[in-house]
DNA sequence: CTCCAATGTGGACGTTGTCCAGATTCTTGT
DNA sequence: ACAAGAATCTGGACAACGTCCACATTGGAG
């Protein structure tokens, strides 16, 4: 039922909506896609998205979530990678600022609050929030447990650690930070 | 010359555009302003503002170099006022940050690529981002000269200090962070 | 005072987001 | 197997937008 050649039904248009558009973000920044754009890019009718988004929104929105759920592997992922907790902290802002780098576009728009609210989160963009807070929030739990970090708030140190590597992504990928500052920078702070 | 009641000549229609546009940035993001309803507002054509400006753009850019503007100096006013390298640093984040925070459709419109390229900057911004960076270098030059900083490398820590202020900014504008958790969370890092 | 450049106006065109009515296909109850 | 009915796709329409054009108005330099 999903492949068609048909014609009429494309069968899985959803998704491939979805691709399309984020093919698009590779290059282009969300608030130039265009949702007739997108469409001819899947090859159906500029009405055709509305059967499967609310609107434009919408579309980008779900892209923001896939992007959201890139990020969030990618921290998951070198944090299990990395050996020692400051080596996983290291390791989870590094990935973070990686993914930046790597999906310019697709970063701004998981933080850009005309598709992607922080205050009011989609069904699907709450729990990955809430995985990456966890995520964070119990590696800083182990680091507050090490000497050198001894009695230090918790809180505030998760705050300023996802402040730090948030803003490194968002300066390198704006041009005004060069990639190979984030390293130094970072062990600046976590030393 | 700038004032004209003839009706005709507007006398002053470059500012008059930007403070419209201005007006509209305090509740809708520069993504959503349209070139037409700044001219309603300034009582003129849809067409009038491209005698003052190429398109778009290059009115929503001469609005990020405004909205730098009013960053800077208000890092700078802080910075006066503060007494002591480390309460100088300490208060230079919470002026960007404040900033942020009073005025988040402007911040983010300085920090839009769309609009005003950090890797091309205009020729208004360049020298304002590169007096930003001589404050926050200045001051990191003489906090590596403490005693509790020594030996620190002085491009890694401005670098970090400038992710750690800017990230807690767009954190905070998204509803990522409470604005309480700025103060704390900065102090966590300087100390 | 006259002419010209600056500044303003209205009209036009193509693109976009969205709504609507109708066509086509899939599925489901019988 | 077959007849609804739901899901999906199409084309047409409309208003708003960015931008280009030709033309009108005005202020200042010669």
């Amino acid at each position: 039922m999903s492949r068609s050649a048909s014609g009429y039904h494309h069968g899985n248009l959803q998704a491939a909506l979805e691709d399309a558009a984020l093919d698009l973000l590779e290059t282009t920044s969300a608030a130039k896609i265009s949702l007739r754009e997108v469409a001819r890019r899947a090859g159906v009718s500029h009405n055709a998205p509305y059967h499967h988004f609310g609107d434009r929104a919408a579309l980008l929105s779900a892209l923001g979530v896939r992007g959201m759920a890139a990020l969030l592997t990618a921290q998951e992922e070198a944090v299990a990678a990395a050996d020692g907790t400051v080596e996983k902290v290291r390791a989870l802002g590094l990935a973070y600022v990686s993914y930046a780098a790597a999906h310019p576009q697709a970063f701004a728009l998981v933080f850009d609050p005309d598709y992607c609210a922080a205050g009011a989160p989609s069904a699907e963009m709450a729990p990955l929030i809430a995985r990456n807070e966890e995520l964070l929030g119990s590696l800083v739990e182990q680091l507050v447990q090490e000497p050198a970090y001894e009695g230090r708030d918790p809180m505030a140190l998760s705050a300023a650690l996802w402040s730090t590597v948030h803003g490194m992504a968002q300066l390198i990928t704006l041009g005004h930070l060069p990639v190979e500052a984030a390293q130094p920078a970072l062990d600046a702070l976590v030393r």
